[in-house]
DNA sequence: ATCGGTGCAAATCCTTTGCATTTCC
DNA sequence: GGAAATGCAAAGGATTTGCACCGAT
């Protein structure tokens, strides 16, 4: 039950800071070429060690996919993943959804041991990707 | 835009008969393992192309979480993913929340090239987690 | 001074792939 | 017969980790 005391540091500083100035979702890789601009000396392992600590504490969100992307974007919204590019859009007009599923983790809260969040991720392919692929692979489904 | 002619192989038929038999959410690794009980010379990569082959065709869901589990039942549910234990749990009673994302999906279906569907996630701690870890991360974050 | 964080490189884990062979239509 | 699928083993890619050193409190 001990808990360590966090330091600040200008590494995790740096990334979270890069995370909240972009709108896109980048993958580790992409924070850590991106960071690497300012600090140099950076390091990989820093970069996902400083990710994996920032969802754990909620700053930033991990959207899993084929490989995990990262948002510093923390208000309801929801995703459209392209499954041929792994690109990933905003979807911001999803209160209404979204105040419905807060009513839901209400009821449904001690069913589970914790709720913490949701994710609305809907899939599917994105207009560039649209006319390469669809004929090979057409798929409704829900879950 | 050739599309090629699928065999029916007694690989392919063992590995969805699997998944249609649980009720739970095997990784590729657990789908290997049980498969190979009833054929023993299966191997990995085979499991691993046909889990890809029927996700793409919708026959199956993948749920993708630190690894990829799979899903052989393909009817309007949710899902409640461990954070700690990455244990994957169903949520059935979400009907009127898919009907309400079916209205979005058609209002939204044009902006994006094709949505295919969409997966609803709550991420959280189950309850033989929930008291080891919750101290150290909290979080209510909703995408 | 302490102990968490960093950089580096090696290790690990999951997944994909090349190729020779087998199987299905 | 010929394309597609398999099994095997090696490769690939993403992420984690051990360790010695560094730096924030």
């Amino acid at each position: 039950m001990k808990r360590s005391i966090e330091k600040n540091t200008c590494q995790k500083k740096a990334i979270l800071d890069f995370l909240k100035s972009v709108k896109t979702h980048p993958t580790a890789e992409e924070v850590y070429r991106s960071v690497k601009e300012k600090l140099p000396q950076i390091s990989r392992g820093t970069v996902y060690r400083n990710l994996n600590l920032l969802a754990d504490k909620g700053e930033i969100l991990e959207i899993f996919s084929k490989v995990s992307h990262y948002d510093g974007y923390i208000s309801p919204h929801a995703h459209f993943v392209c499954r041929e590019c792994d690109k990933i859009f905003d979807i911001s007009d999803v209160r209404e959804e979204y105040d419905a599923m807060n009513k839901f983790i209400e009821m449904k809260g001690r069913v589970f041991g914790k709720i913490q969040g949701c994710h609305l991720i809907f899939y599917g392919f994105c207009r560039r990707c649209k006319n390469k692929t669809l004929q090979n692979k057409r798929t409704i489904n829900f879950i």
